[in-house]
RNA sequence: GCGCCCGUAGCUCAGUUGGAUAGAGCGUUGGACUACGAAUCCAAAGGCCACAGGUUCGAAUCCUGUCGGGCGCGCCA
């Protein structure tokens, strides 16, 4: 039937064929290659639908049932297209396609012979992205906030691989600057008093548990080497120390929290190892040359009213020292410059960064010059909202430096890995969410994310069951007599690949969420209504098929979202 | 004040880039296992899609305004 493509896929290419003749003689060629087909809404109307022909009636100013007529005729003249369906006009002017038994059936079994590449993508365009997200400061411990980035972040990676393009992942290391300083104070103090030591906290210093255990941590390595050192204030070496041990301390714990939550980077990259080759500067002094900066106040800024911003921003401070904003460009100057040639960089930036977007945006175009024209990656930056956590019905405010926020840790003890990512990928990424533990504690078990592993568990079963009983295969070509539930399998099973493709185009992926729970639905119903072992031969060896192409296609919707398919559970 | 995001069933949220009669889970009510897994299924109830205009064959979706909520608007990061 077809090579490579899936079905819908391949459908829509005969559509296109058929009307293009048509279209481009009215003046309006294009829509071949633009025209929506969705699954029928409702019973009666078919299996497909399309409203290609009101769409033309807009641009071209005829009747859409009259040209209905005609594109339906021009259908029914392309023979592949006539054997697979019957065809419509409905309503105002919607053509419904009826798609005939055996072109389903074959459909089904076209997808399986996929096996996991069914609904993976073959791009026209590949792409090479750079896709950064969670970019913690490494001063405590990964909060939901992260987990729900990272389970964005990481879903969105694998969609995208799954869809042919080469993705590399990336956590930027915040380890620089005032708030890394105010850490490493924090951990001398703290160190101090392990040893019995009067210390206090600086000001604005990192209170909560977490930095007294990673103090302590230090003290059982280097026992009271630096009591001289933090007392009454801490040395400048001691400071260094500590922010940088307490850094490395942080770090490896991140990695190790991210790793049970199955988020895997293939790179961390470092703001101070920018510093330490004076990136920032050299940067700077780039950008000065075609005249991208000015002088005003006793600071140099950026002038990146010139792109759109609403205001000018400061690259090197009054007394010397480059704002983040400059380092912020020197990285991004990296990441377009590495010799792996990105043409996309991704971040993934929460809500309270999104005023930042402009200036960003800005300096890209600024570094332009500095990036050869056919080199300059594109960069897309996604705004995701924030987390609110709920407490006794009030939002509690999260804040690292009072230790009161809700961890991923927390998040992966109380209702586990599968559970949390479902949840967390479940909700757009451009909605603000609650979180209410003691609930989310409660319903981990009617969790969404078992209704999917049950149909795909269940299916197991079956498959193991029919190995059990010796069940023999047989070939099914002709199997007629389709019943409504496995048709709506069949249809929503087939669906997949637009969903996968749906989801990396637009970066949703909490489309497969729903989509999962669709397919498992769907399947729920089904197994209500069609036995499949029990049935006479032919459909029972069509119907255990379909039921493993629903199986794999669960399991892949589940691994996109970095949640397992148990064979039991 | 300005900018971005949001407002859909009692609650939590979807809604395939403008399609046909508005969807799911939870909760409520009532049903279905001597059956390939009842972590399931079936049925009922529940809606001025915040509000008011506009665009067109057609609007929860796009535009304008109003109201309400979140987040920003540093020589912080």
């Amino acid at each position: 039937m077809q090579d490579s493509a899936d079905f819908i896929s391949f459908f829509y290419k005969l559509v296109s064929e058929a009307v293009r003749g048509l279209l481009a003689g009215w003046g309006i060629e294009k829509l071949a290659d633009m025209y929506t087909l969705e699954p029928a809404s409702r019973r009666g109307h078919g299996d497909l639908a399309t409203s290609m022909a009101l769409v033309a009636s807009g641009m071209i100013n005829h009747p859409p049932r009259q040209l209905a007529e005609e594109l339906v005729a021009a259908m029914q003249a392309n023979q592949g297209l006539k054997e697979l369906t019957r065809f419509e006009v409905a309503g105002p002017g919607f053509i419904n396609f009826f798609l005939k038994e055996d072109a389903l059936v074959g459909a089904v079994g076209s997808a399986l012979a996929l096996g996991t590449h069914f609904g993976s993508g073959d791009p026209d365009h590949p792409e090479k992205i750079l896709l950064e997200f969670v970019s913690a400061n490494p001063t405590g411990q990964l909060h939901v906030g992260h987990a729900r980035y990272a389970a964005y972040g990481d879903s969105l990676k694998r969609v995208l691989a799954f869809l042919g393009h080469d993705v590399t992942t990336e956590f930027y290391i915040n380890d620089y600057g005032a708030q890394m300083e105010i850490f490493g104070r924090s951990l001398a103090a703290r160190y101090a008093q392990t040893l019995g030591l009067e210390a206090e906290l600086p000001v604005d210093g990192y209170r909560g548990d977490y930095p007294r255990r990673v103090a302590a941590r230090i003290a059982g390595e280097i026992g009271d080497r630096l009591r001289d050192e933090v007392t009454p204030a801490p040395s400048a070496a001691a400071i260094d120390f500590f922010r940088e041990r307490g850094c490395e301390i942080v770090l490896a714990e991140m990695k190790a929290e991210l790793d049970g939550f199955r988020v895997d980077f293939d790179s961390w990259f470092s703001e101070a190892s920018l510093y330490a080759v004076g990136a920032a500067q050299k940067i700077v002094d780039k950008l000065k040359g075609p005249g991208e900066t000015e002088t005003r106040e006793g600071a140099l800024w950026l002038k990146t009213t010139r792109y759109g911003d609403d205001k000018d921003r400061v690259l090197i401070r009054k007394h010397g020292e480059p704002t983040y904003f400059a380092s912020d460009i020197a990285y991004h100057f990296d990441k377009a410059t590495r010799p792996q040639h990105f043409n996309r960089l991704i971040n993934i930036w929460g809500a309270d960064h999104h005023g930042y977007v402009a200036r960003m945006k800005a300096a890209m175009q600024a570094l332009e010059p500095l990036v050869p024209e056919n080199e300059r990656p594109q960069l897309e930056i996604i705004i995701g909202q924030l987390v609110n956590v709920i407490e006794r019905g009030e939002r509690r405010q999260m804040s690292k430096r009072k230790g009161t926020m809700v961890t991923l840790k927390e998040l992966l003890t109380g209702i586990g890995v599968d559970a949390a990512r479902f949840f967390l990928v479940d909700r757009s990424h451009d909605s603000a969410m609650d979180l209410d533990m003691e609930k989310a504690k409660l319903k981990s078990e009617e969790n969404p994310v078992y209704y999917v592993q049950y149909a795909h568990a269940r299916i197991c079963s079956i498959v193991r069951k029919a190995e059990a009983d010796g069940f023999r295969m047989i070939n099914y070509d002709g199997y007629s007599g389709l019943s409504n539930q496995e048709r709506q399998l069949i249809m929503d099973v087939l669906f997949f690949p637009q969903v996968v493709d749906g989801a990396g185009r637009m970066r949703e992926p909490h489309r497969l969420t729903a989509y999962g729970r669709a397919l498992a639905a769907s399947f729920h119903v089904f197994y209500h209504n069609c036995p499949v072992l029990g049935a006479e031969p032919q459909a029972a060896s069509f119907r255990l098929d379909l039921c493993r192409l629903v199986r794999s296609t669960i399991a892949t919707s589940l691994e996109l979202i970095g949640v397992s398919a148990p064979q039991s559970m």
